[in-house]
DNA sequence: GCAAGACTAAGACTCAGTCTCATTACGCCC
DNA sequence: GGGCGTAATGAGACTGAGTCTTAGTCTTGC
């Protein structure tokens, strides 16, 4: 899980300067935010980092940058059975992954399984149903809260 | 899928009156309710379809119900990426299931898939969490919409 | 530099869900 | 059956995430 990821900010301003977008310093400063993101953030956890580093950004605008990088799948939404909902960069390649939540600590965990992709995309015949996309979430205990170990 | 499911009815009765809980007018009618819905149904789904019944019930007293119902794991809450979060009651035997969303129509249909069951099973160990639960939600096109055919 | 119109900020608004508290009624004891 | 303690209920105020509106600002093409 990159730490920042420039390619992810330059990809995603490319895509909506190809789809006709002017630059903005609030969506600006929303995709910088999110490219930084080791992983999902709130919308308000967006609102708080971006007034703590001295750039307060309506939360409109936040909503419409999300809405507008959504739209252009540049990040995913993701409900996390929380009140509100969850955003983080989709990256280029489609490589895309699934989160653990901890029901003692609350820590989102990112991971990926072949297998599990495999077992939706063969779904899709199944069901005779086009799937264009899945969210799997997974609730349990993690290491530190007495899940199995040891490690 | 059931159409009405009187066990579980019964069932989630005595489960709540083992826990010590007196039987009351309104979760009653939840639970009626609940075991009568083919699929998930939603908070206001609940309250218009016992307004309708001529039973109209306190909005606080179904959101009761819905928790004292989750809280026995008597019925399962699931968010579809909708506003407002769905509910179906939870079978006695484990058995469960997961949906797919239509995009076109929002059909919400259930399935069930051994293979993935298996790979999510499998997942538990690989991370080195204990998984209690997980929630899949496919999003796609049904054959009505124009998904894939013929039949 | 200018104009068009895309973008933004502030805050009013909506709506799902929670909380409070006075009232009702279940279930046990006598 | 009557009384009592307490769980369950209903009405509606409240909270908080997300949306909408509107006036003003900034980008960009000319």
């Amino acid at each position: 899980m990159p730490i920042h990821d420039p390619s992810w900010s330059a990809y995603a301003h490319a895509v909506l300067e190809d789809a006709g977008h002017r630059r903005g310093g609030a969506r600006d400063e929303v995709i910088d935010l999110l490219a930084a993101q080791p992983c999902a953030v709130s919308a308000h956890d967006i609102e708080g980092a971006l007034r703590q580093r001295g750039r307060p950004i309506g939360r409109a605008s936040i909503y419409r940058a999300l809405d507008t990088l959504a739209e252009h799948g540049l990040v995913k939404r993701l409900d996390l059975g929380r009140s509100e909902a969850c955003y983080e960069p989709a990256r280029s390649d489609g490589h895309h992954h699934h989160h653990v939540v901890c029901e003692m600590c609350g820590t989102l965990t990112a991971f990926d399984d072949p297998d599990l992709e495999d077992a939706i995309d063969r779904l899709g015949d199944r069901l005779g149903m086009r799937i264009d996309d899945h969210d799997v979430l997974l609730r349990g205990v993690c290491r530190n809260c007495g899940g199995p170990g040891p490690r």
